[in-house]
DNA sequence: AATCATTTTGTAATCGATTACAAATTGCTG
DNA sequence: CAGCAATTTGTAATCGATTACAAAATGATT
């Protein structure tokens, strides 16, 4: 492969010269400009982006980093950063996690080592210290999962008020049993979560009852199974169920199907994400819609911004109720 | 964030030895490695991978094209990609084309940029001709699907065999009338799985008839339910389904859920990728599964001897028949 | 202490681009 | 055509590492 140095030669100009053709600026005659351009393409050039980065000190890659790629929640939002990245000439790096502390390192020590320019983060497990710690030097934005009152910028979306509305369609529905199938409270969502299906609950009179909240320790869909089965074998079943992922609804649609039950008719669901699949089962799946496309779309816009020394807010955008077949009893 | 330089400065030796020191050479003295070593620790050094890699003319990062992130079948092959990569100290870029010609250009781009030191090719629509172009050049592995007759090395399963065995499957059943529901015949894939689906077919002294063969526009799961809707409508119904994949057949099952019928009593169906989701189908699916993990192992693999500029061979790897629900009638 | 082999360290070129500054060229005016 | 400004081009430093080769330090031997 040809260097800019061949391409001088070539051309017979000087690097400088080829360097300016390359980047389209304003003080190179026609006349030259055509020579090497003609030479770029007799030699096939491409400019090396490792030189070109080197001497800007840029990397033009961003780090995305999350638990599990397989998350299908995330496909939608990695979608709306890509394609804003490549917008902006940024190409993204996709870091599975795993949830995975050492994993984790590996990420961190490549923006430290200028392979990136940025990161947003969507893992809730990540190490919330250290990360504060590289947003001091380095731009990073958070996605979906936050820190209350940190400092790094993020885009989400009210999880408390869309945990209500949720809710308080069941309830109107004439539920008055209604369980809530939940993840682990060391995630921020979660607990926003639960505070949103509690207020609707108190605002209607209706009973907390913890047997009727059941805690996953992951979002599979094996989880929601399983919490279901517990949900049915207590004594008063519940009507209704709330599950905080849509994976974990459709667990539970399963383990109510495995049951003789039928949705909706005996219980109503409602999950969380609006996933792809969550339109694909049977029935179709009432969930809560998250803007995934524009977070994602968000998210790299910001972290772009933060990347050219700009100040960024923080983002809350808006959700909707998708009401489909789990829900109409 | 501090360079060699000021590290050298620190420690009071040139550039060199802190180089040394970096990468574990022998020939440094323990005074002045540990001399070296806490001057690095003191400035909180990092060594560029920017000024590393332009001298060593590598960049250590893998791409990876995909037609979509958001399709499942990818997930798991991803995976055993990336845990590969990163056991050598590589990393992936995971390239979405969405069949985008104009995306392709861009990464073939970084690879001719040395910005990415060889591609794994998992999309079908990929030019070939451009990338076998490219792998003249540069590293190039294919994974899933492949050129048959090409010169780039591939890693795939033997999908003639694997539509053989799930029609037989059916056929064993008791199953006279089998339909076909395919993709895209552009596709080596689609091509050999009706292979499979003719020779199972023809063993056994069934007819081939062309309104059971489908042909899709894409793999998504409404060109599922569409597909299973006009085989529904059919004077002579099938009793039984092969879709080339599983999304596809979870569309079946719903457009078969949706016309009243029952599976497996009234229909069978088996898919193929054994993706996460077809077991949390009612029923539960049948499919083949090819064994998605150790493709990615095997293709990381390959390409990172490739990159080593060692030769490497095609590989066929083994699948298996699941067995679940939507064939237990 | 002189000699020589071995180990350790330093100097400087190199990878491939960008860019400040200097130098050369061009074009215009009187 | 001289003189000057504006435009165009070239020279050389620079980004941050690696490494061939040279030089210095160390140690062993006589």
């Amino acid at each position: 492969m040809a260097n800019i140095q061949q391409v001088a030669e070539k051309a017979g100009v000087s690097v400088a010269t080829v360097s300016r053709v390359l980047n389209h600026a304003a003080s190179v005659s026609t006349k030259t400009r055509l020579k090497v351009e003609n030479a770029i393409k007799e030699l096939n050039y491409e400019p090396s982006m490792l030189g070109r980065n080197l001497r800007n000190s840029e990397s033009r890659l961003l780090l995305v980093l999350l638990p599990s790629i397989s998350n299908p929640f995330y496909t939608e939002i990695i979608n709306g950063i890509q394609n804003t990245a490549i917008a902006n000439s940024y190409n993204i790096l996709l870091c599975e996690t795993d949830s995975n502390p050492q994993r984790e390192n590996i990420y961190f020590n490549m923006i430290k080592n200028k392979l990136a320019d940025g990161v947003i983060s969507m893992d809730p497990t990540v190490n919330m210290q250290k990360l504060t710690e590289l947003a001091e030097s380095h731009p990073v934005i958070l996605c979906s999962e936050y820190d209350e009152g940190g400092s790094i910028p993020y885009v989400t979306i009210d999880s408390e008020l869309a945990a209500y509305q949720a809710v308080k369609h069941l309830i109107r529905l004439g539920n008055k049993k209604i369980a809530l199938i939940n993840s682990d409270e060391k995630f921020l969502y979660a607990r926003q979560r639960r505070s949103g299906y509690e207020r609707a609950l108190k605002e209607f009179n209706l009973p907390i009852r913890e047997e009727w909240i059941y805690h996953t320790r992951d979002l599979e869909f094996q989880n929601g199974v399983q919490a279901m089965r517990m949900l049915l074998e207590l004594e008063e079943r519940p009507t209704a169920v709330f599950a905080v992922s849509d994976t974990l609804a459709i667990g539970a649609l399963k383990g109510i199907n495995g049951n003789g039950l039928h949705v909706p008719n005996d219980l109503a669901i409602i999950g969380f994400d609006n996933i792809s699949f969550s339109n694909m089962t049977n029935p179709t799946l009432t969930t809560v819609s998250q803007p995934m496309y524009k977070m994602g779309m968000t998210a790299a816009n910001m972290l772009i911004m933060s990347i050219k020394g700009e100040q960024v807010e923080s983002v809350v955008l808006d959700h909707d109720l998708i009401i489909r077949e789990s829900t109409m009893g």
